[in-house]
This record gives C-alpha cells, structure tokens and sequence, in this order.
RNA sequence: GGGCGAUUAGCUCAGCUGGUUCAGAGCACCUGCCUUACAAGCAGGGGGUCAGUGGUUCGAAUCCACUAUCGCCCA
C-alpha cells in the first residue's frame, strides 16, 4: 500500500460517544449564544419517499416541455386608460399559478417600467382572483419568455428569493405528496401536480387565458433514489447564524496567520467569507448526531439539552407542568450535517471541547499542515478554522496545503460511478508502491489539478529500477586498501559534495513553498543525470579492477544521503537500500534519521564542472557524427595557455571522452574539427575527412547567433535610457555579455575564414 | 446569475521581485548503440509568434485593459 505514518492508537471516529457529546456540547453551548436558530430553507423534495435530497442526489436531465404563454388581467387605473388590459407571462409550470403572490419584470427593462407597483389578478384563484403586485428585480431576463416573470415563492428557489428581498407572502400549493392543496372545494385540490398541469391549462384555455403553448426544452431534476420529479419545497430546518464566528477566521487568513497553499486561495476564501450566509445545519437523513431539541406537547416550542432527562426537566419549568413526562416530549427528528462534527475535529479529536487544556490538546493544538482538497476548503478548511476561533481561541493549523483534484486524462474527475479512477492495487502490482507514489507526485503541483496517466507510474518504476541497478554497481565494487585515489575521482567527489549541497538547499526551499513535484523532480535529476550518469561514470574503476577506499566512502556517504533525500517520495526501495547499504542495528529504519542538514557550497566548481561537461557531450557529438567510435582513442587541443587554464578537471574530461592526450597550443591547429566552450576553442585532429560542408554550416548558425544576441545587447546598451534607469548590477551584466559575444564572434569568424580557405 | 482562476513544445507543467545565452523541465518523438549496473537502459538530436489585440516601461512570457477559449466554486 502507499505508505502513510499514522499514529494508529489514535484512531476516532466523528460518532464515537466521546466525540458526539462534544458535538451535542457545542450545539447548545451556540445555543444558548442565540446562534442558532429555526428557519425556512427550500429543499429538493422527492414526494414519493418523502424526504429532503441532497443537490448531489439530483439528477437533471433534459425534458421536452411545453412554455405555456398566460394572460394575467391588469386592474384598471383611473390615471391611464391607455393601459391594456392584460400582460402576459411564460412559465413551464402553470400548476404552480395557484401560489403566486407577485409578478415581476426587470427595472431596466422600457417596455414595462411603468407597469411596476401596479396590481394584477392571479387567473384561476377562485372569485375575483387574488391580487398581487407587479415588482421589479434584477434576476428577470428580458429576453426570456415575455421578459415578465411570475413569481411562486414557494415553489421556486430563485422565486422564494425573489420574495424575501420583496417581502412576499408566502403561498404553499403543494403538499409532502406532491398533491396540489388548494381551495378544498375546487376541483385541483387533492390532485397530483401533473394532473393539475393538464386541468389549469384546460381552465386557461376555457377563459381565453392562455396566449398560446410553445414547444421547449428544458432542465428537470429528477430524485436519484425514486426517479421522481423533485418538487422544491419550503421546509423548517435549524441554522447557525455565521457572521459573528466568521470574522476572526476572515482575519486571520488575510493577516497571514494561517496560511493558505497556492496563494490565489486566500480570493476565493476572502469572498466566501465576506459573502457568508447562514449554514443551514440540519439534515434529514436516518444517521448522525440528532439534533438535541425536545417539542413541548402539540406544540412548535422546544428546549435543548443535552438528555432527555434534563430537556424533561426544562420543558416542566417551561411550561410549569410537573406532570410532563418523557413520553410527552418529542426530539425533533433531523440529524446534523457531518461537517458540523467534522469542524470540531482539530479540537474535539484531543477532547478539547469536553476537557480544554487538557495535556494531550495543549501539546498538539494547533498543529502545522493541514493538507487536503480545494472543493472542501468552504465545507471543511474554513469551518474548521471558525470553529478553533471559537472554541479553543486559537487557530487549529498554521499552513493549509490544497492538493489538486485527481482527474483522468480527459479532465474528468476520477469517481466510483463514472468508473475511471484506476485500481489502486493492481497498478502497484504492475508498478510497485513507490512506483505509483512517484506517478502521483510527479502530476502534483500545488494546487493543479492532477491529471493521472498510467505512463507515469511507468517512469515512476523506471526511476526505481535505476535506483537499483546503481546501487548493484557500487555494492559490486571491490575495495583495495592501497589503492591510490585516481585524480579525476577526486574531483568528482569534490564536485558532487558541492552539488548535493547546493541541491539540498534548493530542495529546502521547494518543500518550504510546497513545490513537492518540482522537490521529487530535483531529486530525481540530482540522482539519475547529475550521480548516475556522471558521478559514477567517473569514478568508476575499470571492469575487475578494485577501487580506491576515500572514492568508496564517500560514494557510500553520498549514496546514503541521496536515499534519504528520496525516502519521502519512494519509501520503500529507500529503506530496502539503506538497510543493505551499511551494517545497522536490528530496529533502526531510514523512517528515524534526520534530514541532512544543508551545507554551504562553492558554486564556482559547479559551474566549472558544468563547463567540462559541456565539452564532454561536444565531444560525443564529434564522434557521432563522424560515426568515430568511443572505444578509439582521441587527441584534443586546448587554445589556450596552460598556465592560465584551470586544469582540474582535465582528467575528468580525459576520462568520460575517452581522450589519449590533451595539448595546449597558441594557434590554431589544421585539419581539426573545433567546437566552443565559453570563450575557450577546442580542436580535435581530424581522423579521415572533416565534412567541411557541414563544418563551415554549423560555425555559420553559431555565427548568425552570436551576431543577433551581441546585436540585442547592443542595441540595449545603445539606449540612453537604459543606462540612465537600469539598475547598475544589470548594465555591467549587459557588458560583460558584449565582451563574451564579441570574443566570440572573433572566434568564429576567424575559424570560418580558416576552412574557407581550404 | 455572482465570484475566482487558467491559456507557455505533441502531452503534463515550471518560469517566484519585469533584466544572465530566457523561452525551460519531464514524458513522448527522431537517430545511433544489446559499451562488462541498468534496453524499465546508454549516447546524441529536433520541436514553441509564451491564446489574440492594445497599453505601461529603457526593457514584458512576467504588470494593466479588452477579446476569445477553458475550468472551478457558490447560487
């Protein structure tokens, strides 16, 4: 399995009776604030199982329906005569008329701006009709339909909106079965809503109501459980009023007190915050901590407590009744959302809400990281961070890392119902743990989305196998004790000393902003291109031959580091090698050992070690082109004087081109094939026929190069107001850049005019 | 409808405070190699008008505005 290092003895569970009681603790402690509160809030109703669903368990899908055109009579004003006599309205549901308390249209809209604060009359409302209002709101579309829009709020979640802001009444139609409940004595009530669909359009049409029907396509939620049509329903549900808790959790992120991972988080947190609306926490669901409210007999009045016994003991006082018995009491039936036990979490898992500052809190609250997924930074992180304020007066966590949200290749979301989420076991079968932790840390920049492909576990497996192999090649190795250390493995080690430390730093300062794919890919660098293919290419002593004891100590030194730099992302392999890497006492673990500490390091001998490489892999080329194999011996001359070169890494460079010689001369050779490094020209004496053709056209693209970027720098320090405003450091780095070119071009040209004259 | 963000190589992404030869990395691709750790490998190589337009600046992938496309959260 991917390895995580639990604290397994402490495992809870949000429904565990300690924890519960913390919940039921802080649902009255909010409570008695007078946080808390009973209110009306539109759900999905699926009026066939009776029961509120959540938006998730709302399936739409796309129904062709009819858009019925309505007339609703204008009352006569005695100002304007002019006025007509009807306006006309579009709605889907027509059944829902029966609820209607306004009508309204957008206050931008000319064609009816003077229509506003006039009264309508509701068609089929029975004798005279009922008379509402014509208001104006934003949310009408103009171009929608007639551009006036009826409006039901109790039967229409935008609608009950729309009636709050306008202080509507509230007129419920439709009741837990789905049946219109209207005026007992006509002829809709009792009736299903669809039915009643059919029998008001009859109506409309009988009156000359209705305008006309148009065919139309449109949206309908259907109830995942029952496939019946949700029917938006008005229902008492229990909030918790958040403005008051949600300030100091607001402050605290915006003063950098906690801190959010990517940055661009702390916007959308900022806004959610600001905007915060009351958390309607209640939920009808068969499981969960019920909410500890006790109805008073035949009545909507209630006590909450934490027992039945004392809600007993509140509702005699209440109501002055000692008789009142248990039986007499009601809970209510509603359970709590589960993040309104998830956000005690931090808190409640050390007990910190039944015992605060207990030991075990004070030593763990707050604690550092937090690392979980965006989509529940509102739900979860946020609620969480309220809740320490509130609770503990401190924050639960300094640093909140919001990883990407797994997706596959197509950017859909991995889910069990789409089945596109990999096997988790099968791919370690064929990739190997450390292969797939690899795979998905490599697709994790923060807070990026993670889009997973099976070819990276494949590169994950092939990094652990590289590891492997590396390591077989030094366990391998013979030491002879009086061997003397070769010069250019003296210089590896040196170099790569420098380099592990200067990669250690940058290591340190990838995982201090969270960059851990960019960490895993330093690593990974660090040990196949920088330690595999040239460290130990280097050192390397010759088939059978022994190896010298500094170049194996350090080399098992470096090794040892470079594993435990690798352990968080590969554990396994990591441990396997480190406990085979050296003798170790039975119970030690690479999981016990410190991270190295970061040295200083001489980034000179970087760079200088880089340069040697570079006329390495120069030489590779020569050889390829000139299909000159490696196993032949080549001569390279230097133009330069020995004295002024640094010769150090001369026997590196020898040994990794597979060099017989290396010569130092004033002039340049004949018959060469040249190649730059930085300012300095390199020959090698040609074996066979140089293809000047080729020759003169590479030195001609570097020429053209060389002659556009010292033309760009020019042109910069040309520029009067360059000088005049850049910073210092920037114009000398532009001249220094003039100098490098310069020489150069020199360089070049002089070696084109040489093969030109050939 | 409200808010937030993204657009850089075939793919996935870096590029942080505008200034190194800055246009990068990994994978994929092409060429040559079964070279005594590794073909799950080695060596070499090609590939981008930094979404578009305009602006600020001595200087823009980087800052600003608009346009286009895409995504996320909330309703």
């Amino acid at each position: 399995m991917l390895p995580a290092t639990g604290n397994w003895e402490r495992t809870k569970f949000t429904m565990d009776p300690d924890m519960s009681e913390s919940v039921i603790q802080v649902f009255i402690k909010l409570y008695r604030k007078g946080y808390i509160y009973r209110g009306l809030r539109m759900v999905n109703w699926d009026p066939q199982a009776k029961t509120a669903i959540s938006n998730e368990e709302v399936i739409y899908k796309e129904l062709k329906s009819k858009l019925y055109y309505v007339k609703y009579k204008i009352l006569k004003s005695k100002k304007d005569r002019e006025d007509p006599d009807f306006i006309t309205i579009a709605t889907t549901r027509p059944e829902t008329i029966l609820g209607d308390t306004a009508v309204c249209v957008n206050p931008k809209d000319e064609r009816f701006r003077h229509l506003v604060g006039r009264t309508v009359v509701v068609p089929a409302t029975g004798k005279g009709g009922r008379r509402v209002k014509v208001i104006a709101d934003e949310y009408v579309d103009p171009e929608f339909g007639t551009g006036i829009l009826k409006i039901t709020p109790a039967h229409d979640e935008n609608d009950y909106e729309i009636g709050k802001r306008h202080d509507l009444d509230i007129i419920s139609v439709i009741d837990e079965n789905g049946r219109i409940s209207f005026d007992k004595r006509r002829d809709f009530h009792g009736k299903d809503r669809f039915e009643v669909r059919k029998l008001i359009v009859e109506y409309l049409k009988g009156k000359g109501l209705l305008l006309k029907e148009e065919d139309y396509v449109n949206k309908v939620g259907f109830s995942e459980r029952t496939d019946v049509i949700i029917e938006p329903r008005l229902s008492l549900q229990w909030f918790l009023r958040m403005k008051e808790l949600a300030k100091p959790a607001l402050d605290n992120v915006m003063n950098g007190e906690i801190r959010l991972v990517p940055e661009k988080f702390i916007n959308t947190y900022r806004h959610w915050m600001e905007n915060i609306r009351d958390w309607c926490i209640s939920r009808q669901l068969w499981w969960g901590h019920r909410i500890p409210a006790w109805y008073l007999p035949d009545s909507d009045d209630y006590v909450v407590a934490d027992t039945a016994e004392e809600a007993l003991k509140q509702a005699r006082k209440k109501t002055g009744n000692d008789q009142l018995q248990i039986g007499d009491l009601h809970q209510d039936e509603d359970v709590l959302d589960t993040w309104f036990s998830s956000w005690l979490w931090p808190i409640s898992v050390f007990d910190g809400i039944r015992r605060p500052h207990n030991p075990d809190f004070e030593y763990y609250y707050p604690t550092n990281d937090l690392v979980t997924a965006p989509e529940i930074l509102f739900f979860w992180v946020a609620r969480m961070i309220i809740a320490g304020y509130e609770f503990a007066k401190e924050k639960p966590f300094r640093n909140v890392y919001l990883t990407g949200i797994v997706r596959d290749k197509q950017r859909r979301k991995m889910s069990k119902s789409l089945g596109n989420s990999p096997e988790p076991l099968k791919l370690i079968g064929k990739y190997g743990a450390d292969g797939v932790r690899v795979g998905m840390l490599l697709c994790s920049p923060a807070g990026g989305d993670l889009l997973f492909d099976e070819s990276l576990t494949e590169q994950g497996r092939n990094f652990g196998n590289k590891i492997w192999n590396a390591f077989r090649l030094v366990k391998g190795w013979t030491v002879n004790d009086s061997e003397k250390q070769p010069e250019a493995s003296a210089q590896a080690v040196k170099w790569f000393g420098e380099l592990l430390n200067s990669t250690k730093q940058k290591l340190e300062d990838q995982f201090g902003s969270y960059r851990l794919s960019e960490a895993l890919m330093t690593v990974y660098r660090l040990f196949w291109d920088e330690f595999s293919a040239w460290y130990l290419e280097i050192v390397k002593p010759d088939a059978g031959k022994p190896l010298d004891p500094q170049t194996y100590r350090k080399t098992i030194e470096y090794f040892e580091e470079l594993i435990i730099l690798l352990h968080p992302f590969m554990p396994f392999i990591t441990e396997e090698i480190w406990q085979l890497i050296r003798k170790r006492q039975k119970g030690e673990s690479i999981m016990m050992t410190s991270w190295p500490d970061t040295g200083t390091f001489d980034m000179k001998c970087i760079d200088r070690f880089e340069k040697t490489k570079e006329a390495v892999t120069q030489i590779r080329t020569i050889r390829k082109n000139g299909r000159i194999p490696q196993k032949k011996p080549l001569r390279l001359i230097i133009k330069d004087d020995e004295q002024q070169f640094d010769t150090r890494y001369l026997d590196v460079l020898k040994k990794m081109s597979n060099l017989s010689e290396i010569l130092f001369i004033r002039e340049k050779p004949e018959n060469a094939i040249s190649f730059i490094v930085g300012t300095t020209e390199y020959y090698i004496p040609f074996i066979g026929e140089i293809d000047l053709v080729s020759e003169k056209e590479k030195i001609r693209n570097d020429l053209e190069y060389a002659r556009g970027f010292l033309k760009s720098v020019m042109k910069k320090l040309g520029n009067e107001q360059f000088i005049k405003n850049a910073p210092e450091a920037v114009v000398a780095k532009e001249k220094a850049k003039q100098e490098d070119a310069e020489a150069r071009i020199q360089a070049l040209e002089e070696r084109l005019a040489s093969l030109e004259s050939k």
